[in-house]
RNA sequence: GCCGGGAUGGCGGAAUCGGCAGACGCAGAGGACUUAAAAUCCUCCAAUAGGGAACUAUUGUGCGGGUUCAAAUCCCGCUCCCGGCACCA
């Protein structure tokens, strides 16, 4: 035992790393070897190497490690690895500033973040360590864009993308809030660029369906139904002799088709210059184009904004009616969602209705209302009866919207179809810092991949950091020439680096293998997939756990892996607060995980994180709690210090506290299993407290084994002290390998209950009966109590509910 | 606007399947120990009213209704807070 200067107190600095290098030496938290074990994969995502670790990283990576210690103790094979998601903008920001090679620098703090996890004590198996930013892991990154490029899931598109001026690079749609860039918070523009991307939307339906087996939040889950959106309804499609061709739109409302008074185009949708070509509204629409163009997507898509629009001059034929409507070009419309086009129903849409009421163009009613008032001066969205529509009329909407989509099937003008809102990935970063697409762009071929063989196409080490420009990549004339693969022709690389969420899209793979000559080996991702625990914050709810979840259908499609769906049950957990407010440094209510740990340890720090708040709500800082848990492991040391002079006593309590401690042992556990974290540590306290009250009327043995259950339990939550008090007591080996407790069933059940007695379903008095009193018999003790007769006042009894172990209601009048 | 989550003492929270509301901790009050303080150990701690006290009664889980012997929990109607999406046709 290390001693303290306080003989009621010990020494948590010491005492925790003694434990820590002890751990270390022994190599305790290794995977080991497959047995008959189950094997559990707890995983909590991994941290950018920004330099330090910050108390979110501290909530998290504790989340994670009580439920790694658990399942170790209760019999799995686990494996919990750590690992650093360290390509990204900082590094090559501050190689910017500072001329320090981002390698260097994201080495360095890979190195010191380190060991802060190292002080935490957690219980990584860091022989399964990835970093993404190494060759050696970046090589398979290269190597799985080249599966998805030979599927025909890579692909090169030119358009309007999203562009963060601040970090001069695009941005995927996901990585877009509110108009403004997810990690710098600077408005996002629109640029036209030829980008990379990945095909995730031919994946969304599956994507949708599969989050029905998921235990995951609600809200999560939620989320990315919302992003996902998928809509049913019909495609359009609208005649345009004018210029031969056809305009084709997409609507949830194919019953109000016979209100189609125009058709409006997007902006950018293709068929508006040759509509307009040579004729003479040609530059009118092409200013307002132009015009549009400039105008910011935040902007263009905010619901208040201005309807604007423009008449082409060019009329379509109406599939069913045969029709001209007008073709107008419209603001409101949006180039990349269903078919960049939309038939104009006024009278059934609000956005038709304020864009005909603005330029004055004609509404058909042709749904009635089949219950509520029809609103004049709006458009009415509900469903209803048709009418005005031909041999639909009288027809019920949801009818209507079939047969109306089967007609124009059968028509060859359309027909049902179903529309994602969610857009396919871009992948492609201007950058530095990240893996580069391994692709080769030769004047013969075309666009060519770069062979296996000659995988990792490397980040070369002589890079200027200039801030200005084009991306340092691009910059290195020596690095982009290269020879055509294919033709042995001079050939120019691809000069973009892909978005750091492709590669923390399949970390969980590579941690299975992390030295295999492939991305992962299939054997090990078979064994160890789907990942049993996955913890992590709220923030990617459609970010990284979207993406995660689509290469993993994608290794599925290929056959290289068994599951779907990559994260079994998934523990959101909520945000660090202090002093009110999420912990920010331009708020300067920072804490330095340093410095707690340096005040209280690790073991109280953990303690009162889990205790204070249940994992998935927000959970506050306060420097009092946090003495509360330091003062409640003072406590079990001092009494498990008076375990060495123990006085002789009588055992009178022994019975009792058999069956607290059974109580308590069942208690702990399913509230691990449930990750009632809070509850847990709660039940611990209560445990303590009842071995201090009980203590004298104890026999040696009682305090013996009460005294080992509390530190067993406690193990995965305070590890450190939980192995000091065990060797104290004599044993060999660490308490982390101790198996975990069971208790006896029958202990759980106390001989008399004390059982509540309501009248009229208020509690009056508690009677103590027998456990195994059935509830006649309990009906029958209760009504035989005189007390219950000074509480009837001479009142009738009229029904008795008596349920057995809880309470029993007495109904009088 | 749509979707999701939430509201319980002075505070964080508990009540797992409709069955004793407030476990556990923090803060607070008191006692023991001490020359004293800290630390520790023990006790009390929802509100209101009566009482010296034990105790007794009433009220009480955001608000208003309902179902039930019994509601923090289920149903209907609201209010407020947090999060997500939002001109997505």
């Amino acid at each position: 035992m290390v001693r303290s200067e306080r003989p009621d107190r010990y020494d948590v600095k010491a005492v925790e790393k003694r434990w820590q290098i002890e751990w270390e030496r022994q190599d305790l938290y290794s995977v080991g070897s497959v047995d008959e074990r189950p094997k559990f994969y707890c995983l909590e995502q991994f941290p950018y190497p920004s330099g330090h670790l910050h108390m979110g990283h501290v909530r998290v990576y504790t989340l994670g490690d009580i439920i790694a210690r658990y399942r170790r103790m209760s019999g799995h094979r686990v494996l919990h690895p750590m690992g650093w998601d360290a390509f990204g903008l900082p590094a090559e920001n501050a190689a910017i500033k500072s001329g320090v090679s981002p390698r260097i620098s994201t080495l360095a703090n890979i190195a010191y973040m380190k060991t802060q996890m190292r002080q935490m004590g957690l219980s990584f198996d860091w022989s399964h360590e990835v970093t993404t930013s190494e060759p050696e892991y970046y090589r398979y990154t290269q190597e799985l864009f080249l599966l998805f490029y030979e599927r025909g899931l890579a692909y090169q598109k030119a358009g309007a993308v999203n562009w963060c001026p601040s970090c001069e690079t695009v941005l995927a749609n996901e990585q877009v809030e509110e108009g403004l860039c997810w990690r710098c918070e600077a408005k996002v523009v629109k640029r036209d660029l030829t980008q990379w991307y990945f095909r995730i939307t031919d994946y969304a339906q599956r994507l949708l369906e599969d989050l029905e087996g998921l235990d995951w939040p609600q809200e999560i889950v939620t989320q990315q139904r919302n992003w996902i959106g998928r809509s049913v309804g019909a495609e359009v499609r609208f005649a345009v002799p004018l210029i031969d061709d056809v305009i084709s739109v997409f609507s949830t409302r194919p019953d109000t088709l016979y209100g189609a008074t125009y058709v409006v185009l997007a902006p950018e949708h293709p068929l508006v210059e040759r509509l307009v070509e040579g004729r003479k509204e040609e530059e009118a629409v092409k200013n307002f184009v132009a015009e549009e163009r400039v105008v910011s997507d935040i902007e263009r898509t905010a619901e208040n904004t201005d309807k604007r629009g423009i008449f082409t001059g060019a009329y379509a034929e109406h599939p069913l009616t045969g029709a001209m409507i007008p073709i107008w070009v419209g603001n409101y419309v949006l180039s990349d969602y269903g078919t960049g086009a939309v038939m104009g129903v006024p009278a059934h849409d609000h956005r038709d209705y304020r864009f005909a009421q603005k330029y004055d163009l004609p509404m058909r009613r042709v749904v009635a209302a089949d219950h509520a008032d029809q609103p004049s001066d709006e458009a009415y969205t509900g469903g209803g009866i048709l009418m005005e529509s031909d041999r639909f009329n009288g027809m019920d909407s949801d009818q209507a919207k079939s047969e109306i989509a089967a007609l124009l099937a059968q028509k060859n003008r359309g027909g049902p179809r179903i529309t994602y809102r969610m857009r396919d990935w871009l992948i492609s970063r201007q950058r530095f810092w990240g893996a580069p697409i391994p692709i080769v762009h030769c004047s013969e071929c075309g666009t060519v991949p770069v062979p296996l063989a000659q995988l990792p196409v490397l980040l070369p080490d002589h890079a200027k950091f200039t801030g200005r420009g084009q991306s340092p990549l691009a910059q290195l004339a020596d690095w982009v020439e290269t020879t055509c693969p294919q033709c042995g022709h001079r050939a120019r690389r691809e000069t973009d680096t892909m978005d750091t969420f492709v590669d923390s899209s399949w970390y969980y793979y590579r941690y299975t293998s992390p030295s295999s000559t492939s991305p992962f080996d299939p054997k090990q991702a078979a064994y160890w997939m789907a990942v049993d625990e996955y913890v992590g914050g709220k923030e990617h709810a459609v970010l990284h756990l979207l993406y995660s979840r689509f290469f993993t259908k994608v290794l599925y499609d290929a056959g290289l892996v068994s599951v779907v769906e990559p994260f079994r049950r998934l523990l959101s957990q909520g945000m660090v607060v202090y002093r009110g407010k999420k912990m920010s440094k331009s708020k300067g209510n920072t804490l330095s995980p340093e410095s707690i740990m340096a005040e209280w340890g690790s073991d109280a720090t953990r303690v009162f994180i889990l205790f204070a708040a249940p994992p998935e709500k927000d959970f506050e800082w306060s420097e009092q709690g946090v003495e509360g848990a330091y003062r409640f492991l003072q406590r079990v040391y001092r009494l498990a210090q008076r375990s060495v002079r123990m006085t002789v006593a009588s055992g009178g309590a022994d019975d009792l506290m058999a069956r607290v401690r059974a109580r308590t042992v069942h208690k702990v556990t399913d509230d691990l299993e449930r990750r009632s974290f809070n509850t847990a540590v709660s039940a611990l306290m209560e445990y303590t407290n009842s071995l201090y009250q009980n203590w004298e009327e104890m026999s040696t043995e009682g305090r013996r084994a009460g005294l080992e259950t509390l530190v067993v339990l406690l193990a995965p939550f305070a590890p450190h002290l939980a192995d000091e008090l065990w060797h104290d007591f004599g044993h060999e080996q660490s308490v982390h390998l101790a198996v975990w407790p069971n208790y006896d069933a029958v202990l759980l059940v106390d001989p008399e209950v004390e059982v509540a007695v309501q009248i009229n379903g208020k509690v009056r008095f508690k009677v103590v009966v027998p456990a195994e009193l059935n509830a006649d018999g309990l009906a029958a003790r209760v009504l035989a109590e005189d007390r219950l007769r000074d509480h009837l006042n001479g009142r009738s009894v009229a029904k008795v509910i008596a349920i057995p172990g809880r309470l029993v209601n007495v109904v009088v009048r």
